[in-house]
DNA sequence: CGACCGATCGTCT
DNA sequence: GACGATCGGTCGA
């Protein structure tokens, strides 16, 4: 069984390396003794209180977002349009909510599992293409905020290995219109010409 | 293939 | 009471 990621890859101070690090880690969830997971292909840092487009911008702090403000390796996961279950990793010291948002894996263990989940006949690329969809995919929901990384039976992110033909890429993140200027920042990473990359691949 | 739009609900004002 | 760090279906070209 591959090595986790420990608190050291999680402590670090700049979340915009560990978001671009983070692709082509493994990201695992295992209930029930069922195991599902997918490699990390699509990635968005969010910067703490002067990033405009982070819940917590302005050191802004409620139930919601208590988590980002836990120690690294903690996740932050939150509903989105009243569907979607938005799954982060929280990064950097205690106190400093930093977090990267994991968007689009490809998938590995458990396929139909996953297919179930998604309640998916055929594997297609849209199967864990998407924040919302991988959330679902691999069953995590707003309850696992909080939890931690590090030492949850449930969820856990483990090494992978990137062969030579990855490519990763920055952009612009998706969806922040909202973020004015920092709507521009290059905090989005994925893998170039990988199917399971959501939105414009610019 | 792109544009549009409805779903759906916790959170914050 | 309005609004999302979204998704998938539909419609038209």
């Amino acid at each position: 069984m591959a090595k986790k990621l420990d608190a050291a890859f999680y402590e670090r101070e700049d979340v915009v390396l560990i978001a671009r690090e983070l692709i082509g880690k493994i990201l695992v969830t295992e209930f029930d003794g069922v195991r599902t997971s997918g490699i990390i292909v699509e990635t968005e840092a969010y910067a703490g209180i002067n990033d405009k487009a982070s819940h917590a911008y302005g050191g802004r702090r409620s139930n919601r977002t208590e988590a980002m403000y836990a120690k690294a390796g903690t996740a932050y996961v939150y509903l989105c349009y009243g569907i979607h279950h938005l799954f982060n990793i929280v990064t950097n010291k205690e106190n400093t909510p930093h977090a990267v948002l994991i968007r689009a894996l490809q998938p590995l263990d458990g396929i139909d599992v996953m297919l179930h989940r998604r309640k998916k006949i055929k594997n297609d690329y849209t199967l864990t293409k998407g924040p919302g969809s991988l959330s679902q995919t691999l069953g995590i929901r707003t309850n696992h905020t909080g939890r931690d990384l590090l030492t949850d039976e449930n969820i856990w992110v483990e090494d992978g290995c990137l062969s030579k033909e990855d490519e990763i890429v920055a952009s612009s993140r998706i969806g922040v219109d909202y973020a004015g200027e920092d709507a521009l920042l290059p905090y989005r990473f994925y893998l170039r010409h990988n199917k399971y990359v959501s939105g414009y691949n610019k």
